[in-house]
DNA sequence: AACGACACCGCAAACGTTTGCAGTAATGCG
DNA sequence: CGCATTACTGCAAACGTTTGCGGTGTCGTT
């Protein structure tokens, strides 16, 4: 901010004309004589004048920013979400607040406080892992600020919301390894507690059942690290567990499962496949190339933010509040076919 | 913004006193009678104030935001420099805007539009790759913003900038090599024509020159993608050059270079050692795991923060600029030394 | 009784815009 | 010539705060 930057009152005292005529020239108001707009267009180039959209807010109660509170910005989905956000909020002439809550509750009540001080039009929100009181997101309906979640969402709270079909997506992956002529499929699943891990696993059964194989609790592991998965594939392996299959809960386990397995002198994809679900770039660099679904994070933002959008901008905003649900691609590497 | 946002003339008509005293009552201003107090915070604590930041910017021609120019955020190395930024941020009581030009020299231009608009105090600046005039910088300055560059700094640019010293540490990675017996590196390089891509390969050529080592222009290769180090591995191991290292521009480069190595049939690191400069997370999920160049993006981002900070907000800010170069740390992992 | 000191509070201006309304001058028309 | 119309332009209020200054009322002191 600080001096210097000049204002509407800086050209209308140089042109000795009143700032509404110059406001008004400059936003061509049809009252205002070409010969004003010209002068007024003319010294406001040459100055480089440039509104302040504070002033602005102000005046239309429309800051025109919208908020965003995210766990954490360096994990590779939610930095491809921010990007798909800050395209969509570029387009429209939207600025957008990032708040990153660091997975911590306490900082993303204060996120939300931050917001709403700020008057953004609206927030898209992932809450927190520890987030179990929502008073604070509350508080930001009740002041007519809608809210969008994205991805993490929050089942009593009404309001818009995008998440990924996280059943659906499992199940065509470990469909495809069924349809590739797998029988025995291991799961490496993630903690049962969170739903994102229950959906996954409930996917796989799914499938399973379906083509009316067996599903073998032994063959369903809680281990959801690179270093998790090395360890129970070692185990499975010491006890002659029999497999031809793994799909596990993220990359990073897969890739973990993967290098044991190669290690240990079986051969992927031959004997067995091996397929993850996207949280990074890992996918293209593993030998083989790993067979992964990919959560289009960045569709996510867009698909979000456009919601959001929609909500600020409507005449009427009490529309009912809807859910997107979109389906994650299964992306086929040289993981579980040859290529 | 909207409605129903509860303002200090709200509380000033429920209670039938005056806003400035109200607001005088919020601060805790010595000349208003403890009961006037008790009174007013009681009831802004029922109401749920906020204060209006927006009101507050306008009025303090501060507006307590910073913005921030990068190329793009899905970039790991990228991503930890946001993280970075936005803690040390909301430490200070300040929000962050994110534009990202996604390496877009137009876009970049209109990013420094919207944070001038916006009436930023400061901004973090990375350029694109292909921005060349810095004009929209520029005026920037000479609205009184300061600048702070990142990363990609600007020579020309009379500003402070916090850089790494890619210079050192490829000379500290290729020492590394040397110091562990290698007699022949292998030099993938980056374009030449970046400072990035330059100073990466004179420290590797320092670490030689210092050695005594020879220095053979055969083994410097411009290649710096994981398909282009797969192709110059093939091309070196069909012409029989020998070699007994690797040092690559970046992670994904030696990590193509690594698999080829090994396909070929030559082990890791026995008979080829491989170094890479980190731009990820994919180092300890590589089979070995890969020494690599940490560049400590986080930690560029609390430091660009704190300098950009103390700008904006000590009285006299005309000291001298400052540039801060960090040291990336090598971390020696199993594609180098036995663990 | 008069005066100063003190405690407390409100007025009004300002930050940079926008906009309804009113005002002025010039022109057209009968 | 008188009036309406047209073509411009300016005044002032408003958005939500902060803050210098001035005002009021209540004391205590001489």
């Amino acid at each position: 901010m600080k001096s210097g930057l000049v204002t509407i009152k800086d050209i209308a005292r140089e042109l000795n004309i009143s700032a509404s005529t110059v406001s008004r020239a400059l936003k061509n108001h049809p009252d205002i004589s070409e010969e004003t707009k010209r002068a007024v267009n003319e010294l406001a180039q040459k100055l480089n004048y440039q509104p302040n959209a504070v002033a602005l807010s102000l005046k239309q109660r429309r800051s025109h920013t919208i908020g965003v509170i995210i766990p954490e910005i360096v994990h590779y989905f939610f930095s491809s979400v921010i990007s798909g956000i800050e395209d969509v909020a570029y387009d429209a002439g939207f600025n957008v607040i990032i708040c990153q809550s660091n997975e911590r509750y306490e900082r993303e009540v204060a996120n939300a406080r931050t917001l709403l001080a700020s008057r953004v039009d609206g927030v898209l929100v992932s809450v927190s892992k520890h987030t179990e009181d929502f008073q604070h997101l509350h508080n930001l309906q009740d002041n007519n600020i809608p809210l969008v979640f994205y991805d993490r969402i929050v089942p009593g709270l009404e309001a818009d919301q995008v998440i990924i079909d996280d059943l659906d997506a499992s199940y065509r992956a470990t469909r495809h390894l069924i349809e590739t002529g797998r029988k025995r499929i291991v799961h490496f699943a993630g903690p049962q507690k969170l739903l994102i891990g229950r959906q996954r696993k409930d996917g796989y059964v799914k499938a399973l059942e379906e083509a009316g194989l067996e599903v073998d609790p032994s063959l369903i592991i809680e281990a959801d690290s690179f270093e998790k998965a090395r360890l129970a594939v070692m185990r499975l392996l010491n006890e002659k567990k029999k497999f031809d299959g793994v799909f596990a809960t993220n990359d990073l386990t897969a890739i973990g499962a993967m290098q044991t397995i190669q290690k240990r002198g079986f051969k992927i994809p031959d004997e067995i496949a091996v397929v993850g679900f996207s949280d990074g770039r890992f996918s293209g660099i593993t030998d083989p190339t790993l067979t992964s679904v990919d959560q289009h994070g960045y569709e996510m933002g867009t698909v979000a933010t456009e919601m959001l959008l929609r909500r600020i901008t409507s005449e009427n905003s009490d529309y009912p509040y809807e859910t997107r649900v979109l389906n994650a691609d299964l992306i086929v590497r040289g993981s579980s076919v040859f290529l």
